[in-house]
DNA sequence: GTGCAATTTGCAAACGTTTGCAAGTTTGCT
DNA sequence: AGCAAACTTGCAAACGTTTGCAAATTGCAC
């Protein structure tokens, strides 16, 4: 308690004012905090203590311009032309989350930022030359693959977490939608359901592939699938999707739903109809989100590995960031049954 | 796309670089790429010109260490020592996205950090210390009061997320939980329970409160409520919830949840118990997520304003870093009856 | 043309670290 | 003792901006 209370005259702000106590000079104490094997073990203690004393940390901003390296890793969400689309989108808060432990694990920080690229042009490249990050994680393709492709051929440091298409450029990580489409409707199908829906907007990529694997299946197994397109918008959504199942109700006897938001929406909405699950309608999701477990009846989802995928892009970056050249991951969903399908 | 392509010989790293090829000091460019008016129209407009034709943009980590100032507000989430407690736990993340939006539009970026203040004694002042941040925004007070309290004392720039307490020293921003306490046991008391469960644990101060409330009504009407301990962390919740459940359906009437989520859990437990809700079990629960719509029957619980707290919390740490000092807001909750009481 | 104010610019000193190099010190060995 | 090798330390130059101050330029009125 010493010298840390507030009226402490002269407070050790600098590298430098702890030099002077220490009776070294800066550089000693730079190298000491550093915890690098040139200074001795004596000084360094003494250093060491008369920083904790005095609560003095180095300036980060500082080091990391004479270093020229940030530490910190940007991650940013675009957020597509609905406005408020995912404010709060479970989904990719949790990839989030994941995001902050995997990266906070290897030392990094996460600077955040959410843009609106219909509205800015030009909401990457601020981002990337700010020289405030080493690296930045695109959380999500929204409508803007093409953009992403020729930002990739000028800055290696890049992840972006969405679908990956035959030759793409920049370095993706993502399940395979694709199989995912494919494991929902064998789901369906096999459970005798003949005439299927999938509740989704097909103009997110992911989405699309989801709806192309699953229609394949279809198609093989003679079943109809339609597209049934549904906004993800949390507000909203309820009713939109209201209305929907009153039209649906009579026409189909499987849902596949693009996410387990939709699917939870649509099994609501499917029993304030009276309309018995799965018996009178089988309802697969995507995403296998904590809640997929709550419903009654549980939800029948293919799960995405959320905490893998977010490992594999923080290691997929520091890779990058070392100069090192990453290929595309993309990962296996699995399908998980429960109540609904 | 002239100089801009990969194989440009010497791209325009610093602002001396632009100040060569603009024939001018590189004071003169600071200037002009800074807006202020003392330079003249016609160079400032050359110098805008060839940044934008090299995709110039002063290095912020420099801009930053010179201003003594950094724009980056850093948003911290301590989390309990039930190590994953809430990875992804919605409230908080949905708090972040405004956070995030809020701060955004006030011009500032954010800096996310989770910590275990539980294994890192010093899990804040590394974070205020660095040098990185103007101030920071802590999400939840755990079980940290003390500790908050004691850096507030030494640390202007700070705003938490919490419950509030009388004549507490740090700025906090919170829903007024007793209150909200007091409104959920009395719509349960209203509805005819006369035996009720508190759902959560009551070592969360936000918690702590909430219960207190309910148990005030409860008293005033002569109901009885007892303390049902469950913990939030998503993974194991499920089953946690099921045995207490076992247990409760006999001996209550009424559940008062801490959480939506918890409440989510109950519901579905109670439903697989064959219990029905509301007629045997009225459940009220808090927080009002997206998800409270979507249940079946749509859960009633007490609403907190989580985007109009978010957007407190900034407002307010913006006046603070401005050097004035601010109260702390208790925001009102509002009951919202839907199906389960 | 001269004088004086108003504009524009350049200069150079910060901001607080890190680090290559060289000087200084200790240690170990003959 | 003497000398080299190993270990510690100090010095000073970066990192890329911003900004107070002074110098240079311009404009304007006399």
């Amino acid at each position: 308690m010493a010298d840390r209370n507030a009226s402490d005259p002269r407070p050790v702000r600098t590298i430098t004012d702890l030099a002077k106590l220490a009776g070294v000079s800066p550089g000693t104490v730079s190298r000491a905090l550093a915890g690098k094997s040139l200074v001795n073990t004596k000084t360094r203690e003494k250093i060491e203590a008369l920083a904790r004393e005095h609560g003095f940390r180095p300036n980060q901003m500082a080091s990391r311009l004479r270093r020229q390296k940030t530490g910190v890793i940007g991650v940013i969400i675009p957020l597509g032309h609905e406005q408020k689309q995912q404010v709060s989108d479970t989904f990719f808060m949790t990839l989030l989350g994941h995001l902050a432990d995997a990266l906070t694990e290897k030392g990094y920080d996460l600077m955040l930022r959410r843009v609106v690229p219909a509205s800015d042009e030009d909401w990457l490249d601020p981002f990337i030359g700010s020289g405030m990050i080493d690296g930045v994680i695109v959380v999500g393709q929204s409508d803007q693959f093409d953009h992403l492709e020729e930002v990739a051929d000028g800055y290696r440091p890049m992840v972006v977490w969405g679908q990956h298409r035959e030759g793409q450029r920049h370095c993706v990580v993502g399940s395979d939608n694709r199989l995912g489409g494919k494991l929902a409707a064998e789901r369906l199908v096999a459970g005798g359901a003949k005439t299927l829906a999938f509740v989704g907007d097909t103009n997110a990529p992911e989405f699309a592939a989801r709806f192309a694997g699953a229609k394949q299946v279809a198609d093989a197994y003679g079943a109809r699938l339609d597209e049934l397109p549904a906004h993800v918008a949390t507000s909203g959504m309820t009713t939109e999707i209201a209305a929907l199942m009153r039209r649906a109700a009579g026409s189909y006897d499987g849902l596949f739903a693009a996410t387990d938001l939709l699917a939870l929406a649509c099994l609501g909405e499917l029993r304030k109809l009276g309309r018995a699950v799965p018996e009178g309608m089988r309802i697969v999701g995507f995403d296998d989100l904590p809640i997929a477990q709550q419903t009654t009846p549980a939800l029948t989802t293919i799960r995405q590995d959320i905490a893998g995928g977010a490992r594999a892009m923080v290691e997929l970056l520091l890779r990058r960031i070392a100069g090192e050249n990453t290929e595309s991951i993309v990962m296996p969903p699995k399908l998980v049954v429960r109540g609904t399908a």
